[in-house]
DNA sequence: TCTGGGGTCCTAGGACCC
DNA sequence: TCTGGGGTCCTAGGACCC
């Protein structure tokens, strides 16, 4: 909770007592956290037989998730393909079927709420609050046990199960029995857990931090755990508290299951960067109209618009905007887009990636200025209309502006993916 | 290891207001 | 008219996660 309350200045009183830490000892609900073992290659591997036993890929570009055959070979989520084919000739690379995942990802969902009174999802995860005591169960292991053979029986798929009484514990608790695994951290065995493993383990800890660890000697959650919190905060600021924390088994995150966005962006590459500007405002055009769609759904509104570029280079440049005001009307912020990446293209260098991020949200039911102008009322209805047909038959039904010169080459699913564009293929 | 797409959170500086 | 401090909003960028 500390920080929503340095979110919100929610602390008034001047000499507060510490905040409550929750102690690894005190009584805590039971975390779960279930992780699918390489998710998408293990989807398409029960649904073509063939693909069974052989490495397989799912990515393009890049490696989304691979196998564990695949990863024998030495191969990796983040991996660029041109790399995995070097290292795995052999390896079957698909491009992948985003709403065939989901939908077994929510079968899996639904097996979870069986034991838990709140859930939090992921495509390839879930994490959730078990509603009772596990010892209903013969303890936190069996549960787990259990859970992973339903998923494994009813669909087909191994997980990895880890529980412990917070969701960083129980989601390092699955992580080091993957594959298949099951571990429960019982109360009292954290510091136990966690002493030994790599610091690049912990929650927060990457590249960057992780670096910077290994250069004062942390090799070991241990060896950070071991540091007093006034150094890491010297260090690290606000990181270095949490660092604390975490290296001491303490995870403050609350489980929010419903929670709406904080963003909805869009933002794809091109196969051959292009110096077009039709085709880029087109694709630009194209992706915003997808993220605003996907914001109504959400029934929420957006007062911010950024739009990115990525240059041939490699270099990337972003600007944001506040709009005149909050609006779930694509008519509103196209222009603005338009605008905004006049800002940014200046270089005389084909630009290889567009995005858009929308943010700022407020619910649209609170936004009631918006339906004061007929005109305005006239421009919703025929959003909501425009909606209403790509619901039934697809984005691509009804993409208007700029965007339709890229009709014929667009393929999306209904999940935001973009299946097939001149981008992805060959 | 030349690198996809969708997110979260944090930091910092400048503008602006009181 | 000048100076200072604090709060908030906006913009920009970075680290990290899956």
């Amino acid at each position: 909770m500390r920080d929503e309350e340095q979110h919100t200045g929610a602390i008034v009183d001047e000499t507060p007592p510490p905040p409550p830490r929750p102690s690894t000892l005190s009584p805590q609900p039971w975390t779960l956290h279930l992780d699918a073992d390489a998710f998408f290659p293990s989807v398409e591997q029960l649904l073509i037989p063939a693909l069974r036993d052989r490495p397989v890929i799912v990515g393009s570009g890049c490696i989304a998730s691979c196998s564990y055959e695949a990863r024998r070979f030495g191969l990796s989520a983040g991996m660029s393909l041109a790399e995995a084919k070097r290292l795995c000739p052999q390896a079957v690379v698909l491009a992948g079927h985003y709403q065939i995942y989901r939908c077994f990802a929510e079968h899996i969902w639904e097996i979870c709420r069986r034991y838990c009174c709140a859930l939090e999802t992921f495509l390839d995860e879930a994490v959730g609050e078990l509603g009772g005591d596990p010892s209903r169960f013969g303890g936190p292991e069996r549960l787990g046990q259990r859970i992973q053979t339903e998923v494994r029986t009813e669909v087909g798929l191994p997980v990895s199960v880890g529980l412990a009484r917070n969701r960083m514990m129980a989601k390092l608790a699955s992580s080091t029995v993957k594959p298949a695994g099951v571990r429960a951290i019982l109360p009292g065995s954290e510091a136990t857990f966690l002493a030994p493993l790599p610091v690049n383990r912990l929650l927060g800890v990457g590249s960057k931090l992780g670096r910077r660890l290994r250069e004062m000697n942390v090799a070991t959650i241990g060896e950070l755990a071991a540091l007093p919190v006034a150094t890491l905060r010297a260090m690290f600021g606000q990181v270095g508290e949490s660092l604390h924390d975490r290296a001491h088994g303490r995870d403050v995150r609350a489980l929010r299951p419903d929670a709406p966005p904080k963003t909805i962006s869009r933002e794809t590459t091109f196969h051959r960067a292009t110096c077009d500007r039709a085709e880029i405002t087109g694709m630009l055009c194209y992706l915003l109209q997808r993220a605003m769609r996907m914001m109504r759904q959400h029934r929420l509104v957006a007062a911010c618009l950024e739009v990115s570029i990525r240059y041939d280079d490699w270099k990337s440049y972003a600007t944001r905007r506040t709009l005149p005001e909050p609006t779930d009307n694509d008519d509103d912020v196209l222009p603005v887009s338009l605008e905004l990446f006049d800002k940014l293209h200046g270089r005389r260098v084909a630009v290889r990636h567009v995005g858009v991020v929308l943010s700022g949200f407020v619910p649209s039911a609170t936004v009631g200025r918006l339906f004061t102008h007929q005109a305005r009322q006239r421009r919703q209805d025929i959003q909501h209309a425009v909606d209403a047909v790509r619901d039934r038959f697809g984005h691509g039904s009804m993409v208007t502006g700029r965007a339709i010169s890229l009709l014929d080459r667009l393929e999306t699913d209904d999940y935001g993916f973009v299946l097939r564009t001149p981008s992805l293929t060959k």
